[in-house]
RNA sequence: GCUGCCGUAGCUCAGGGGUAGAGCACGUCCUUGGUAAGGACGGGGUCGUAGGUUCAAUUCCUAUCGGCAGCACCA
């Protein structure tokens, strides 16, 4: 067909090369015009650095790259896909459905829907089906740009009332887009592939729940549904088998198995710890306890059960009254048992008078608190309503923020490196000043740059959470990841300006008047129960030597040798390591298996062989062979292996002490 | 707190209007076996709790408590 003389266009490919095209040629074209193959395996362009529609016309000059399937942006472009697919197929079946958002998150997508009716998991399928139907049909994705009253008017006749309502909020320069998929079609800023068959078949539906309209619990309550959805077969697989296999690191099932604690409905929300679970809190919480006594806090310990006044006075029994758990003492008297520490760090600060020399205060207290925290959000032993926090309150001057925020930013990556955690496993977020806030603007600002001028200075790399802070001051969190990727905030520095102003605590200045001090709430590992949970998690229970409960079984083959055995035991356990031993008359497969299922970290096995030549097996969990030594070699080389990184440290810095002295004298 | 699902032996789970079953675990006995489950026999449950329907409820209904997932919340 012969063409009317048009205009070409120039677009420049990633390489830098440039081709001429037709006017109103779109990146298909491009494709096209490259091989029959790219443009067959495209599903979207980035022009301009933009990610954008495959058809849209491009403009003379612009900068094209062809994305094909195997593109990290392609994943987020079939998992945004596919939750229009779902959406038609909901509306198809269930008629009187209002569609509202349906974005790609993590590892999928999520729609939902505002029906009266609640979806059940009987649904899925049926919806996965229709689905399957709808990518099966090969319908093409068409852009269409709409005039913003029509749309609004549109989707309000057709009694999609919550699109209408983001159309309304939308700015009034911003371009309303509709795609359609054959008669199907939602508003949506896009990008889409092509068409619908390019989602493949590679998706799952996995839940149901209930979610908000916007988020909040005060909107219409809506209809979730999530789903998981990958470029190929292969990768959906891998990703239910990582589901699956995570799943066995939960720290409830380990919990059980390997006899660290229990939950049971009579004390919900508050942890039974057991013989093996105490120990590994105790080995944390002294670990911690040593961390801060090198670096300069001093550790109280205040009353559980205060009276109501000193928590109206401190503000918390209006802003968290409904949390708090209280005892009635008689008509006069009510207490509260205290949900957190700071109040009475106050008052052990405002005993008798603080200089601006006895700045800074660090004061840490392993603070047991109570939360009345919502039957929802109780889980496991990382929501608790018993806990125990790190805590500590580092009264300073104002121009001490920076500097001791810094110290705190240094040691929570010191304590969490040693716990396993390498600086990339760790979230940083800083949340900044909300709506609703305490203090001048002026001291936001100071006290923010102090924040991120410290986090900087620490070299955290760290993500901003606008609005996010307290009413009192701005805060860090420091997150770490669960089993199944849930983050849990565990770490956190907060200021506070307003607390130290409502409790009176002050200090006589430099120019001997009074002052006040600033706050800082901190805490390294959060909550030892939520510590503990995120660690076994995180271990798969593996727990590392120094930690574990149960450092090593010592199992022997025949009780012929079980004289022999004891002895080793003795051994070991007068060498300071936590140390079972197993004589059962069992097989040492049973006894191996059994210990392993534990997730002890040594067995010492010992037979007729060892009893005679004084040697033991050394075998580690999960290894599959042995190493032979002496019983004087091995106490040597577990009471080295088993020692904490404190010990570590301490090590080396006598060695350096050691090399040193011997220098000075040489 | 909200939505959905769930609650049966220590654990994992099956069952189902006529008062219960498996595997593992546990106990006893036999076995003394060299690196992830040796064998035999045995004990064990008010079927989360409270009401209701029914001749009869662990099973059906309601409430309540608790759990799981997500949402909301998280000083």
């Amino acid at each position: 067909m012969p063409q009317p003389a048009s205009k070409q266009i120039t677009i420049t490919l990633p390489d830098g090369s440039t081709r001429a095209m037709a006017e109103g040629s779109s990146a298909l074209d491009l494709a096209n015009s490259i091989s029959k193959g790219l443009a067959s395996a495209a599903i979207a362009a980035r022009i301009d650095g933009e990610v954008k529609d495959l058809m849209l016309p491009l403009h003379n000059g612009a900068k094209v790259e062809i994305l094909k399937r195997n593109a990290p942006e392609a994943l987020e472009i079939i998992r945004h896909d596919t939750a229009h697919v779902m959406a038609e197929a909901v509306q198809a079946l269930y008629p009187g459905t209002q569609v509202t958002i349906g974005p790609a998150i993590e590892n999928g997508f999520y729609y939902d829907f505002a029906r009266a009716e609640p979806f059940t998991p009987d649904d899925l399928p049926k919806i996965e089906a229709k689905m399957r139907e709808i990518v099966a049909a090969d319908r093409p994705f068409v852009r269409e740009v709409w005039e913003r009253n029509k749309a609004i008017e549109h989707f309000e006749k057709i009694g999609e009332k919550y699109k209408a309502e983001i159309i309304r909020d939308l700015p009034g320069t911003a371009t309303i887009t509709v795609y359609r998929q054959g008669n199907w079609m939602d508003l949506c800023r896009g990008p889409h592939l092509p068409s619908t068959g390019k989602i493949g078949t590679a998706f799952k539906l996995t839940k149901v729940s209930g979610a908000y309209w916007r988020g909040d619990a005060k909107n219409a309550p809506l209809q979730r549904i999530y789903g998981t959805a990958w470029r190929d077969e292969k990768e959906l697989k891998a990703y239910l088998t990582m589901i699956e296999e995570a799943e066995k690191r939960d720290h409830r099932k380990l919990g059980r198995e390997m006899e660290l604690f229990h939950l049971q409905d009579d004390a919900a929300g508050s942890v039974f710890w057991h013989p093996k679970g105490w120990k590994l809190y105790r080995l944390l919480e002294d670990y911690i306890r040593a961390r801060l006594e090198q670096n300069g806090y001093v550790e109280v310990n205040t009353p559980q059960l205060v009276g109501k006044s000193l928590f109206q006075a401190s503000g918390h029994w209006e802003m968290f009254g409904d949390k708090m758990f209280t005892v009635q003492l008689d008509e006069n008297q009510e207490f509260g048992i205290k949900p957190m520490n700071c109040p009475c760090h106050v008052q052990i600060f405002n005993q008798g008078i603080k200089s601006y020399r006895d700045l800074p205060i660090r004061m840490a207290e392993f603070g047991s608190c109570h939360r009345n925290e919502t039957s929802g959000s109780l889980h496991g032993i990382m929501r608790v309503r018993a806990f125990t926090q790190d805590d500590a309150h580092i009264f300073c001057r104002e121009d001490q923020i920076m500097e001791e925020s810094l110290r705190y930013c240094q040691l929570q990556m010191r304590v969490y490196e040693d716990l396993g955690f390498p600086p990339e496993q760790v979230i940083v977020k800083l949340a900044l000043r909300p709506d609703i806030r305490g203090g001048t603007d002026a001291t936001w600002d100071r006290a923010e740059k102090g924040l991120r001028d410290a986090m900087n200075k620490a070299g955290l790399a760290f993500e901003e959470l606008p609005f996010e802070g307290a009413f009192y001051g701005p805060k860090i969190e420091f997150h770490l990841k669960d089993a199944i990727g849930r983050t849990w905030q565990c770490g956190t520095l907060q200021l506070d300006f307003v607390l130290p102003e409502r409790l009176d605590a002050h200090y006589v200045g430099e120019d001997g008047a009074k002052h006040r001090p600033v706050m800082l709430h901190r805490a390294l590992l959060g909550t030892l129960e939520r510590f503990i949970g995120i660690l076994i998690e995180h271990y798969a229970g593996r727990l590392p030597l120094w930690l574990a409960p149960v450092q090593a079984v010592v199992a022997d083959i025949t009780n012929d040798v079980d004289d022999y055995a004891v002895e080793v035991h003795k051994a070991l356990a007068d060498a300071g390591l936590r140390v079972e031993i197993d004589t059962r008359a069992e097989k040492i497969n049973y006894k191996i298996r059994e210990h392993s299922l534990k997730k002890v970290p040594l067995m010492l096995v010992v037979g007729k062989k060892e009893a005679t030549s004084k040697t033991v097996a050394l075998r580690r969990l999960g290894g599959e062979d042995q190493q032979m030594m002496t019983l004087a070699e091995v106490v040597t080389k577990l009471r080295e292996e088993a020692e904490s990184p404190l010990e570590k440290e301490k090590e080396a810095k006598e060695l350096v002490i050691a090399l040193a002295t011997r220098w000075q004298k040489g």
